[in-house]
Formats: C-alpha cells, structure tokens, sequence
DNA sequence: CGCGGTATTATACCAAAGTCTAATTGTTTC
DNA sequence: GAAACAATTAGACTTTGGTATAATACCGCG
C-alpha cells in the first residue's frame, strides 16, 4: 500500500558492471540499488520489499550461489537472476534448482535482462502481498487463547459443539463462548471463511 | 492401488546408452522401458501412473527438451531428468524452467542418477495421487445438477440459506433440499470438509 | 402417453448454532 | 489486594440448519 515501489538490487564485485546494470534498469524507470560485495548487500537486507536481486556468479569471497543459499535460509523471497560470464552447466543446473528466476549468460541481451527483471518483480509483488496477508492471520492467531486454538482447530475439522465439548471435556454452552470469541478475533464472518483462513494458517485437520 | 510399481522411461538414441542405463536403473529394483526416440516413448505415453523419464538431450527429430515441452502441453506430469553429453548453459537453463528435475552431464555418477530418479519418483507418486482425487472430486462435482453447483457455489461462499435463496429468487426450503443433495453427492459430512472439497476444485469465492 | 429426472414448494419438527445476561473461579500483574 | 484476563457454566431465547413426507410442475425420451 505505502511502499509500492520495487526496487532491484545488483549485487556485481565489478564497479563498472554495476554502474552500467543500474543505468540500464534506471533507464527502465525502476528504481536500483547496487552493491559490489555479498556483505554489502547483506547489510541493507530488504526483506518483505517487493523487487528482485540480480546478481553476478563469481565473486570473492561470498558468491552468487552461496549467497542465494543464505538468502533462502534466511526465509527471504527475493527473487534471483543470475548474470555470469564464465558459467558452467552444474552451476546453472544448482542455480535453478535453488530456485533462480533466471541465469543469463554474459553478453546478455538488455532486453532479455529488462523482460526476466519485470517477471520477478511480478512474482516478488505476490510473494510480498501473500507473505503479508499471511502474518495478519498468524497475528490474529496468536490472538487467540490457548482454549480458543483448540476450540479452532476442532470447529474447522467439523466436529460439532457438543463433540467439542467432549473432547475437551467441557460443556457445550463454554464450546460457544469460545467459538464466538474466535470468529471475532479471526474476524471471520462464517465458517467458510472460517475454515479458508485456518487452510491458510496450515492448521492441518484429520489428526482426530 | 492397483499398480504401484513405478517405471522408469530411459530415452537415448544411442542404443548402448539405452541398455547401459537399463541394467543400470533394474540393478536398484526398478522398472524400465527404454526407447531409442522420442517417437517411440510418445506411442506407449505412459500418463497417470507414476514413474519418470530419463532424458537424452540430443536427438535426431524430436530433441529432449522439444519432448519435455510436448509433454507439459499434454499436461503429462512425469518428471523428467536429464542427460547429455554436449550441454550448454542455455540449454541446462531451458530444461530448469521447463520443469525439470535434474540435468546431469555424461560421464554422470550412477548413485547421483538413481538418486535423482528416486527423488523423481517421489514427486510422480504424489502428483498421481493428487490427480487421482481430483478427478473423483471432480466426477462428483460433475454428478451435481446445475441448480445443485448453484447452491454449492454459494454455501461455501457463506451465504446462509435465506440470503441464497433470495439470491437464486426461490425460497428457502428449496435450497435446504439442494444443500442436503450436496452434501450427499459430494460426499461431504461437514460444512468444513464442503468448504475443503471447493478449494481443491478452484471453486473461487468472492465472485459476489 | 407414461416414466424418470429435476426443480419447486409446503408443513412440520428436531437439532444445532448464535446471542445475551450473569455469575464463579483461578491466574497474573501492577 | 485490586484490576485484568481467562475459563467456565447456567439460563433463556432466537435463528439457522437438517430431515422427513408429500405434492405439483416441467421436460425429454421411448
């Protein structure tokens, strides 16, 4: 909403191929931010932004490769392109399998480069908005009693109040109070939405 | 259920590869079929049982990568690994965001390759068995009459019976005798499992 | 024309869910 | 200890959902 702005970060150990990637993208009316060092990147860690990474194979110390691994341990959805010049099969092959939007060959051709970047941007813009709508349901659940999570879980797996009450050896009129509570917090106007949110939150059902 | 032994499609045109990989992939206790084209594996399209197929790359006619894409247009989901001899890294690229499991360079490790296929395997298992349920959830959907699909659509919306009965311009009651021919024919015994069966089958929501 | 499938409605009744007020108990926290 | 929160229950009532029986009407098919 505030910050829709994508922005995409090129990450290249050569000056020069930096400046002349962010002329290019500039050029493209996105916004750029350029670093000639993994680490460098690592500092301004843009997380849950919405933009891309581009970034170059073969760099000292951190490469490419090892540092879309930490990225993707680290729960970031950034999307990647790669750009190598010297690149290999294997390493495209783990590159891709890691998950990379892209890997280009140096020379590569601009609009190529342009055309992959819009696409990740797309992606990344869904992945941002998925990954926000996600924390709100988490945050609303955790909002819940301990009671009421249990009252959740057994109201999406369909169990009735009565049965509910049962397992959790209370009454059934205490099942209601609890099952009201959660439709407020959860801010669900009906069991269907109900149990659409809690599909979301990954509250698995069946382990009756 | 009935056939759960998995066959592994090897496709080289060099016949002596083809025999190589055979006695290869039979030594771990798997099936195979080999081919010397793709022509010939497209005759006996293995779909919906699980396996996988192991690649050649570079063939006369119809090349590695030219079936992989004829496959995923037919909406065949057997994972594909590949093997080649000659690659190049747009061609490793290509098949990557074609889908495909791995892309192994001749002279490849034997363990790493019936690794890979086991992994593939896996995969194939899970998506038959996904598409399996969905073909049934999608028979019984079928088996609903148009009226009946009205009212499926708008309970797992959450609209209550009154507000689909004015919706539908009929009256309540006869959307309690469609809703309970619902529940019977999609064999749903919760309003939570019906709100389930609708999202495996991409019934959206919200179309209000 | 009669039969089967579909859609519709009515009546009646029971079960389940939702709502409101109110009270009790235990725990934690300032 | 008072205040705040959580869990529990009771009682009373309304709304909604589910089920059963039965009847009417339309349509297409043989």
């Amino acid at each position: 909403m505030a910050d829709d702005n994508p922005t995409v970060f090129v990450v290249d150990d050569d000056a020069s191929v930096c400046k002349a990637l962010g002329r290019l993208i500039r050029s493209a009316g996105l916004r750029v931010e350029t670093f000639v060092s993994a680490h460098d990147f690592l500092e301004s860690a843009p997380f849950n932004k919405a933009g891309c990474l581009v970034l170059d194979v073969t760099m000292p110390e951190l490469n490419g490769l090892e540092l879309q691994e930490l990225l993707s341990n680290e729960n970031c959805p950034l999307p990647v392109i790669f750009l190598t010049g010297n690149a290999s099969v294997p390493i495209s092959v783990r590159a891709m399998k890691g998950g990379a939007m892209d890997f280009l060959e140096k020379p590569f051709d601009d609009l190529t480069l342009l055309e992959t970047i819009h696409r990740a941007i797309a992606r990344s813009r869904q992945q941002v908005s998925d990954y926000h709508e996600r924390c709100q349901l988490q945050k609303r659940f955790e909002s819940l009693t301990h009671r009421e999570q249990q009252v959740f879980q057994l109201v999406v797996n369909g169990l009735l109040n009565k049965q509910i009450a049962y397992e959790l050896e209370i009454v059934e009129q205490t099942v209601k109070v609890h099952r009201a509570r959660v439709m407020n917090k959860m801010q669900a106007d009906s069991l269907a939405e109900l149990v659409r949110l809690a599909e979301k939150l990954n509250l698995q059902n069946d382990p009756l």
